[in-house]
DNA sequence: GATGAATGAGTTTTCATTCAT
DNA sequence: AATGAATGAAAACTCATTCAT
């Protein structure tokens, strides 16, 4: 209607919605236009007008997680107070992540994504990642105060995570989370 | 007849290394069995000849590259002696692997292709990430003997390989190895 | 949106009659899509738009066939009455049906796809193949009423009816449809 | 060795039989040279040294046939006496040839190739019906002898069992058998 | 005589994108 | 604004045939 609403935002959501669903289940490559389209109901002449492109659809996709991740990771460290041991803590955000096949999927999905693909996906992701690093190290630096290893800390926590989450996806069952989070949280606090 | 003489092992050898090559650049799926057959300078019928099928012609890259990274993972635990420091030996690794890129892209595509395809790759990626891994706390045994956690510490090592080979891929030029490495090492050795 | 008019049902046909005589001519498996999109004048991207499949298209070529070859038979039943002869009969279906080379051949070809392919084809043919005896023994029975063997007559009757074509379709230039029409005629009157 | 001899005639025989073999089960367009090879235990080159064209070998296969058929044909007619009904060599017949589904297969298929290929499969097989169809009439002759219409019974007979074949060979388990063989034998005796 | 590596023209199928309506 | 019919370029795969050894 107006210049500001153009092409209804609402189906537009929920062209990125059932993208990011259709993603999670297949890969990106593996998820046709059509696809999409039969999925939130509309024509493809539909889908292309909102979306010109697929990679312009991936753009929102990708625009819609790093947001959500951004929000999730915020919200623990918000959360983050006295009465929390470090180790309840990751032991909490560890489960919670590693547990979320779809997301870990999906972020995987993104993640190839960005390195076949010629745009800036890449850049935007090394963005996020640097990002949540400092979201992280900002969590720390409540639980360990006065301790100047909180970025490198944040940095391994962070790359342990994916590396849990790869093997996590892969199929691996038996992954000792807990004791990797006493672990790290044990080398944090001696520091 | 005689089956080592079977469709010439150099010529095989040829397409596995080119597909190895195309798919370190591009991916899997980006990667055509015609782009293959031009690298190498066969026609795509010689292609199916010696690979029936693209599944095939895979299974054989990751064979290839499962090799060669156990050979490596062996030799560097077979370096492993006294005069070295965990930290010396930890440095190497991590350095070496992180920062060879084409490899950790090949890495990536692959576990990629196990997601998406409905084959046995990802049980086969399981299986190499459990040998790895013990690859691994063997090392670890020799520098840190009779420490119980040497399995956790294994597992945080490839885990933390994993992750920041993941943001190495994606163009982080600023990855505080050297940091990295010094808590890890320090954490083991205080356990 | 509207079911009815999905996919234009012209050009639909014109498939279907393209593909029909393609395979008229040269069988199922030497008419390539490609051939069935160049006699439509259409891409071969269009063709996958009204059918998917190359079974698909089988499949609605094998109906079509199915209603015409139902609907004449019906039709000469339909035109028997008290002033006709079992001979006369006999002699005009046997006449057109021999006679009708580009039919003989496709009837044909689509049984041979039917022995060939794994789906269900064959079974498609067969519930065909007792419609239609049902239609002759019905019509039989308006010419010899009374008479227990009208099912086995049936049969005997589009039996010859299939072998005459297919000796027909080979070239035989010199079938006694006359005599034996007589004869078929002459022994269910005897019965 | 000698030039009789060229190309060594019971490797020349087990091909023509592994080739009938795989036709049987698949048809001729579903049958490679590759398979045919295997099957064999030679190479495609060694089978192309004895077939230069897929069309050389479906000749034989075609030829054998023949052979095959006018033989079991021959001696059936041979085994004709009087103490023998006309009811119950008609029964034997049928019964042998319908319920031998490979053969009846191998028919279709080769027919279906005549109807295909540019070649003179069509002349050949058409020359093969005059063929049988006097050899039946030679029987026929014996059991009723003195009676003008043989020519026509056994062109009734050969169209018949053609049909009975297509049909068993799509599957129809119940096809009356001796219902159709009586009424043939009586309306043959009352003539 | 026999081999099997090599080929290329062919097949069906896929799908992002365009565009007239 | 929305549609869906149409496209073309590409994909993976098939296989009869050729030919150097």
């Amino acid at each position: 209607m107006c210049a500001v609403t153009r092409r209804d935002p609402q189906l537009r959501l929920e062209i990125v919605n059932a993208a990011r669903l259709l993603i999670t289940e297949k890969g990106v490559d593996s998820t046709s236009l059509a696809d999409i389209a039969r999925t939130v109901g509309i024509s493809k002449g539909t889908l292309f007008y909102y979306y010109a492109t697929k990679a312009d659809l991936i753009f929102d996709v990708t625009d819609q997680y790093f947001d959500q991740t951004t929000r999730t990771l915020n919200a623990w460290v918000d959360e983050v107070h006295d009465a929390l041991t470090a180790n309840e803590i990751f032991s909490h955000v560890f489960h919670t992540i590693i547990e979320d096949e779809l997301r870990s999927k999906l972020h995987h999905y993104l993640i190839e994504q960005a390195l076949t693909e010629n745009g800036n996906l890449k850049d935007r992701f090394l963005e996020k990642y640097q990002e949540w690093t400092e979201v992280i190290r900002t969590g720390l630096s409540r639980v360990f105060p006065a301790n100047g290893d909180q970025e490198v800390l944040a940095m391994i926590v962070i790359s342990c995570l994916d590396g849990l989450i790869l093997q996590a996806v892969l199929g691996n069952k038996s992954i000792p989370i807990e004791a990797i989070v006493t672990h790290l949280s044990t080398s944090a606090a001696e520091k």
